[in-house]
DNA sequence: AAGTTCAGCAAACGAATGTTTACTGAATGG
DNA sequence: CCATTCAGTAAACATTCGTTTGCTGAACTT
């Protein structure tokens, strides 16, 4: 059923969804929607939990890479880019409802992106360039990071769905974007 | 009647507006809409003009200013902040059909965008800061700056309707992030 | 083996929806 | 001053919708 539900929403948001159409597109009778969620913003949170595991484990991936500076970017991106590729429906949804018409599920991603932020976070204060910035300096650029994710992978599906040749160019710029970044990470407060 | 939709998308988004919920705001009959507009979704294209209209002169009126870097950010992060509040209606519609369920107003708002992109990256070239920059260059660092704007307007909004309190807190932020990218600016291809 | 939970169904309810049709004044322009 | 456009109306159409109710069979528990 939660399947049935991402399928739809591919072209409708959250907001239009009906309880019919959904339970019509699963096979099953629209009781039957009854007897797992009481309301359509509960399957609208439970596919929020369900498409943030699979991005949690992609942020992971690229925060456990090591490597200098411009092999960390190249792979962010193309983890990026795989992740759109291979979870168009979850990144899909979480674009459109990230800012929807349904305040549970905005709260739920904005809440859980947060938490993506701190984990960011977290591991930037690891890396040597991170020495002496405070705690507020590295979380504004934890959520820099996370902005420019989310940003990017928005474009990426766009692109997929509109003119998939267009992606090579935002993996050029997303990557040129990252590197001005960091070049602006080495003279923080040493400039 | 574009005044009624608008403060429909309030709670909601325009794939799950209907056209007698519309009227009836509105005060007029159903029958009424049909004079105005063909669709909802032609609806929707007139008020991403209306909604775009505002936030050009918004970025043209930053553009204009002249100052030294750290004045920039100051004046530019006030101008967004001012206009989310003067305009939160707009503002709320364009975060939440830009990835919206109906084509045509994504498309719209991505183009619109897009072009805002040109202008900003125009501007940027007659900097003294830009030069020797290539014209590639040039369109990321301006989509950079668009992307960012759009994410702390919608963060700006976020808070205006939750935890107006947690305003300042997302300015800190953002001029942080905005002397960040300026840092990496003046070290581009140089450091 | 008996009882209980679970996931499903069909049917029915009023209410709301999108759109068309024929009609009505008021303004406008030649 | 007459014709025409314009913005509006009420009424009607078949559809679709959300939700409740009572029922059924399978699976699990003890």
């Amino acid at each position: 059923m939660l399947d049935a539900g991402l399928h739809l929403l591919a072209d409708q948001n959250l907001a239009s969804l009906g309880v019919r159409e959904v339970t019509r597109e699963a096979g099953l009778s629209p009781a039957a929607f009854y007897r797992h969620f009481p309301d359509l913003a509960a399957l609208g949170v439970a596919l929020v939990e369900e498409s943030l595991a699979s991005l949690h484990v992609m942020i992971r991936a690229v925060l456990a890479e090591a490597g200098d500076a411009e092999e960390l970017i190249d792979r962010a991106v193309d983890v990026i880019e795989r992740h759109v590729r291979e979870h168009r429906g979850h990144v899909r949804f979480l674009a459109r409802e990230r800012h929807g018409g349904v305040r549970q599920v905005r709260e739920a991603i904005d809440a859980e992106l947060g938490r993506f932020a701190a984990e960011v976070g977290a591991a930037l204060a690891l890396q040597p360039v991170s020495r002496g910035w405070s705690e507020q300096d590295l979380r504004m650029l934890a959520e820099l990071y996370v902005d420019h994710m989310v940003s990017t992978a928005a474009a990426f599906l766009e692109a997929l769905e509109t003119d998939p040749a267009r992606g090579r160019r935002i993996a050029v710029t997303a990557r040129l974007q990252l590197r001005l970044i960091s070049l602006g990470r080495e003279h923080w407060q040493a400039g």
